[in-house]
DNA sequence: CGTCAAATAATTTTCGATTTTTCTTCGAAT
DNA sequence: ATTCGAAGAAAAATCGAAAATTATTTGACG
């Protein structure tokens, strides 16, 4: 019945602007990358109507910068600026997960616990001795984060706050592995766990700024191309 | 040389988001109204694709509303949202109030200063007895709000207080009549800006809080037309 | 009289071409 | 050699029409 329709029941634009979104946060579209309309029409498969409106809505969202008559291109990164997001970020998540600590029912509590569950069976890499990204760890990474603060009653500190994580995420492509197999980041999720199951708030924000500040510092003690110099960028 | 440019030196799809934004914003285009692109392209004076943009970027900033193959329409208001906008409002800028105060330097202090100092130069109403809409004070009042916390060291948080702020805005164009003349809102100002000038934190989040749920009650108890039943918007 | 389905109308979405703007190249003049 | 500007090339932005989808009407049948 549907001809043109790639995924589910979306349109082209939405299709497109996920599968951007993604190669956006995976890295395979860098920072600052230019992204010609003309290139991405022959990436995606699309005309130019959908690729513009995916391109417009992304702007929006931070990952991508456009400039009026210059087009658009990826969104930049630096030292600097990861440090603003990782402090922004602690700033909502320790509203959002008192919030939920506070007001959270069995369905949050419930909900959390298999995220952890599920977080815990899974491998960090998909390789034993060397780092290999494991698309189910990064599933199940992301909804462990998202259960934690998922009874903050607000969808606005919702939006904000899954908008801060896909930002880190892109930031934690560029080195995380850098970290692999050093660090047990099992341990500091369940570190937070305990914590907002036992209902106390104050030692799951400090697990949580904990997970957050190593994360960054990893990234900023990195040699990543991307972060090369700083101020330079933008 | 420039034939199309409506404005300043932007394309046709800024030019309309700004339109658009704005007759959102101050109420010609009330909540829930249905936006099609024909009517727009009439209203607007250009073609299908700047109207396009336009919209794709609105919608990422929650003042209207996607839904694929069903078109745009501004987003709905309800008391219960109105609730939730406040409730979340009143987290972040108290954090970004807290900084400014704690980071701020002259600079913060001086725009400041010279905000408020602006803001009780202008009449809150262009009328005497009733209330009409005076469009320099709401430029000033915004700008007030801005400076006080303009020196939180975030691009992200600054970009979210800026959304909820127009939220806010859009709800207060409903009721803003109601409480004229009894309100004196410039007590009200007063009392956050000069707490904040004298750096007492506690005080000057007290005041704003006060200030944004003294707003919010206006509203809950209006009458509203859009306001009137709650849960069965969206 | 109500219900379901085909046909029609209205609307959204997408395409391909055109227009406008910016970027690059090349050559002349200082 | 360097700078400036014009000519050409590349890219962005826009338009108008075609394609696809959803909403509405109409009419047959129970």
């Amino acid at each position: 019945m549907s001809e043109r329709r790639d995924a589910n029941g979306a349109t082209l634009a939405s299709d497109v602007y996920g599968r951007l979104r993604y190669d956006i946060l995976s890295g395979v579209l860098p920072p600052g990358e230019k992204l010609r309309v003309e290139f991405m029409r022959d990436r995606y498969s699309v005309g130019n109507s959908p690729i513009r409106e995916a391109l417009n809505r992304l702007s929006s969202d931070g990952l991508v910068v456009r400039e009026d008559q210059k087009g658009f291109h990826v969104a930049n990164v630096s030292r600097s600026e990861l440090e603003e997001l990782v402090r922004t970020r602690c700033w909502l998540e320790e509203i959002a997960l008192c919030e939920s600590i506070a007001h959270g029912g069995t369905d949050w509590e419930e909900n959390l616990v298999l995220a952890f569950h599920r977080l815990s069976r899974v491998p960090r890499s998909s390789k034993e001795r060397t780092y290999s990204a494991n698309p189910e760890w990064e599933a199940l990474h992301q909804a462990f984060h998202a259960a934690l603060i998922g009874a903050a009653r607000s969808r606005w500190l919702d939006g904000f706050c899954t908008q801060l994580r896909d930002q880190a995420d892109r930031y934690r492509q560029f080195a995380v592995a850098a970290s692999y197999p050093h660090r047990n980041e099992l341990d500091e999720h369940q570190a937070i766990f305990e914590a907002a199951i036992d209902g106390d708030s104050d030692a799951a924000v400090r697990h949580l700024h904990a997970h957050y500040q190593r994360t960054a510092d990893i990234i900023q003690n990195s040699e990543s191309e991307f972060l090369a110099g700083d101020a330079a960028a933008e």
